[in-house]
DNA sequence: TGACGCAACATTGAATACAATATACAAAAA
DNA sequence: TTTTTGTATATTGTATTCAATGTTGCGTCA
């Protein structure tokens, strides 16, 4: 039987938090005063503050002592590296999918990969980003590595952000698509090595 | 003027508990019940309760609500997937290093490599242990990508305490040192590939 | 004898109160 | 006028208190 799974207010409120500035309704540089957000939550300090130490443990808010948290603004020199890392990740998550997937697990990605084309069509953005990032988890997924998921998961969501307002650009899009063709291809015939190259470059 | 690093009571709680944790004085499954660890450590619930939010959020420790939280205890599967991680980014770490490292820092690590020999030849194994975790955190610090030294930093410490228990067995012990030797020179080399795979292989 | 229920206790979760520190602003001195 | 300094205020850090939940053990009843 499935156990109940019990929410205690920290968590609620760390996730809640997540949100707020994955969707930018808290942008970089945002000071986390505790009592306004107490208000705003309608929830105590304690839990308040056990959630920000979580954010903070993160990466996504960053603190100084009396001074209070304020929502992190990496500069180009962090986000590059952030990318770098999330490439090497997506990569070697590749290269273990090629050893590890199931067929199902590869239909499905071959699904996500034509309805991707779809939303290319049809110019429809955000769509196609979700879709995007839907067939990178699931990659990362594929791999079986759990650690290597969390690792992925914390890091992909302080990117979110980022990633989605760049995504505004049309410059890339093009060949994004044409990329994902051959990451579909290379994880069918089982290319580790190869997979793994074109998905540390598809950043 | 360097400015003073204050050090609120919750981070310095949770850098104490950590090295419990990592010197095995908090083996694997004891429970951390607040009150007595507030008394052993002369601090209240409250930077307690967020030092050990930390923890979470680290890996290092794990809680159910209204139960508790205790030492994690990883089963097998999982350490294979931490080690299988580590393995990935230090691969990755010692092939951007091949690209970024001064000719200085390799010295450095050509420098640790030969005592490492001593400590060998010695059969100091403490000493040996230490000097091989340099070598690593040397490399990893070397790919010059703050984000990765971080994961790398985390990932380790949470192995530290396994793999420090498992060095007594002296099986692999001779060919590390070999191992060894062949990164220095790739790195030495700027050979990025090769010795990504070599520190992919190397755990 | 064993299962169930209830009560007392232990432990964590949340809220509040108090202390320490930083910031802002005004008054006084140069 | 400018600088300095002291004080008031805002904010975070820590301790304490109260509430909710889980656990244990005993007594009762089938």
């Amino acid at each position: 039987m499935e156990p109940i799974h019990r929410q205690p207010l920290a968590l609620q409120v760390a996730s809640r938090i997540r949100d707020l500035i994955a969707t930018d309704q808290f942008p970089p540089g945002t000071p986390l005063k505790e009592v306004n957000l107490c208000k705003q939550l309608s929830v105590s300090r304690t839990p308040l503050r056990e959630a920000l130490k979580q954010l903070i443990a993160e990466g996504l808010v960053e603190q100084i002592p009396y001074r209070g948290v304020v929502v992190c603004n990496p500069d180009q020199a962090s986000i590059e590296q952030m990318l770098e890392l999330l490439g090497a990740l997506e990569g070697f998550a590749g290269e273990m999918a090629c050893l590890r997937a199931t067929p199902e697990e590869i239909d499905a990605i071959r699904v996500l990969t034509q309805q991707m084309h779809e939303t290319y069509e049809k110019d429809e953005r955000l769509s196609y980003y979700k879709i995007n990032q839907s067939i990178h988890r699931s990659i990362v997924e594929f791999s079986k590595n759990g650690e290597l998921i969390r690792s992925h998961e914390r890091l992909n969501s302080r990117l979110y952000r980022i990633r989605f307002l760049s995504n505004r650009r049309t410059d890339r899009w093009h060949t994004a698509i044409e990329e994902h063709d051959a990451i579909l291809r290379n994880l069918e015939q089982r290319e580790g090595l190869k997979l793994n190259k074109l998905l540390r470059e598809h950043l």
